[in-house]
DNA sequence: CATACGCTTCGACGTCTGTCAATATGTTCT
DNA sequence: AGAACATATTGACAGACGTCGAAGCGTATG
């Protein structure tokens, strides 16, 4: 599967710098409280998905920051865009932090995921 | 447990500012291709520990540089320091990953974790 | 069309970060 | 004590980052 491709648990054995490289893009992508906000707002919500209007106000940042950390996220694949009209609305995508729980994932659990 | 106490799952309800920022500090310890390669080394060690000495050459950086991380990821908690004679010895707290592997569980998960 | 609206992009700013060479600190050995 | 060694700290620097106001661009609505 595609996310233990992406990311050997780093628990396990040494990384190298390449696959290094590869879970600390999506690491940084998460490492920001303006960011995990986003991805909670977006997660938590209960249609599944959030337009960016309604993320502005909540997070406390001007309309300009917030478009920049949302591209960001599409960017890192941590959710996606979907354009409607003058909407734009923003989805989980869970592989992603599958694919970082995975990295995470302790020795005895990585030996069930690997 | 201190774990839960620390870290909500950002995926079930939205996290306030707070909130956020305490997760993005463990996130950001570890956003860095070299301190994950780091804690890399030490978690995979057959001894459950590591000597600094062993750190700088396979990283590929100076000296300065590794000890200078090495000191981040002990602040953020990730990592114990040991100090024997002239060297340092590193641990793993796997605590702080089950902290972060909370954070980041799947709404079906957070129902067993909380 | 013209206007309003939602969002992205641009330009700028101060701050934070990763890196290194050089130096300092502390420990062991002779 | 002095030399050798392991690590930490300092100082410096380039580049990345978070933030905002302003301007630009597409889409709806009258």
């Amino acid at each position: 599967m595609a996310a233990a491709a992406c990311c050997p648990p780093l628990l396990v054995r040494a990384l190298d710098e390449v696959e290094a490289t590869e879970i600390a893009t999506i690491l940084k992508a998460l490492a920001d409280p303006a960011r995990l906000r986003l991805v909670s707002l977006v997660a938590s919500s209960p249609a599944g998905e959030v337009c960016a209007c309604e993320l502005t106000e909540p997070l406390g940042r001007s309309q300009a920051t917030v478009s920049h950390h949302l591209t960001q996220l599409v960017k890192a694949g941590v959710l996606t865009r979907d354009q409607r009209g003058k909407w734009a609305w923003f989805r989980l995508r869970p592989e992603r932090f599958e694919a970082l729980r995975t990295a995470l994932a302790l020795p005895a659990e990585a030996v069930v995921a690997g």
